[in-house]
DNA sequence: CAATGACATGTCAAGATTGACATATAGACG
DNA sequence: CGTCTATATGTCAATCTTGACATGTCATTG
């Protein structure tokens, strides 16, 4: 399981409760593992019972506030010599191959959908690469990251262009 | 879910067998959607059940053979023009948020890796586009999937030689 | 004719994920 | 002081997914 060793990695960086891990998801690591909050808490308890991570104090709120033990980091280290799944399922990817069930007009309102939604999150992670120079071990790699979906992005607006010049061309 | 559209999807386009529909999955829809025996013999039986397949006769060994029925196919055209789930999920990207634990000559092994996975995958894909001319809309659509993977591959290969670059730098 | 591998279908338990339900606190604003 | 929003944690049933177990057929090859 791919979340307890994100959860153990970030936690490895600074102590967060888990509400910090929550917003911290939706804000980076969603692009590449959602998770709710329904699958933090009991995972978190998890890894407590298990010694990969500890309790360090409370914050306002009744929040609880985790660190990685030295156990935990390990074993996220061990996780990322191990060969990673390379699966990987996209509902907006999957409808592509069944374009041709709907009429040309329908299909090039979807790829337009498509196209913008890539825009918009092109210009979020634009605003994002600009913000801070990375200088941390962890900025560092998050910028990896961030390039890659950066990169990713302009292909797929570019592939967006082309398959909607494509399905007019199918009227 | 989308595994049920997906089946009917196919199904759509010419009658299949159980195995059929498996081995149509294991070459192109894993792509975006993976899916095993386990999963679809199942559904196909759920399907059969709410009248969106229907069993048109038996190939050889007990083969099942199923076609998609009218009401199937509106569902999937239903289906498409619904909002796509946009959730993603990438075991592979999710380890690059955590690069920094390790050292950077394993950061590199690990993206080097990926690197000969995307250019194997690369030419895997470029093998398909070269086979044949789509001719039907269903090839159409399927080449329009096929373009998205293949600028996708190159956008991920160009980014972890980029990468690679970078945590060279780190030592 | 025996072995092997591809074809072919199914079940099941364990684990992962979702979305809803449930509750409570702290700060800001009118 | 009341209301609203963001913070904060938790549970639970339903559904989805995985990997293993289980079984049998057909064609090829030695």
């Amino acid at each position: 399981m791919s979340l307890r060793h994100a959860l153990i990695g970030v936690l490895a960086d600074e102590p967060r409760t888990g509400y910090g891990l929550l917003k911290h998801f939706q804000q980076s690591l969603a692009y590449a593992w959602p998770a709710s909050h329904s699958q933090i808490y009991p995972e978190l308890a998890r890894l407590l019972a298990e010694g990969l991570i500890r309790e360090t104090g409370a914050g306002a709120r009744g929040a609880r506030v985790y660190e990685a033990t030295t156990e935990g980091v390990d074993e996220v280290r061990r996780w990322l010599r191990t060969d990673p799944d390379r699966r990987v399922r996209s509902d907006a990817a999957l409808r592509i191959f069944f374009l041709w069930l709907l009429d040309p007009g329908e299909a090039a309102v979807f790829l337009a959908a498509e196209r913008d939604r890539f825009r918009t999150l092109l210009a979020e992670l634009e605003r994002i690469e600009a913000e801070e120079e990375p200088r941390t071990p962890k900025q560092r790699a998050y910028r990896i990251a961030l390039v890659g979906g950066l990169l990713a992005l302009r292909a797929r607006i570019e592939w967006a262009e082309w398959a909607l010049r494509e399905v007019e061309a199918w009227r």
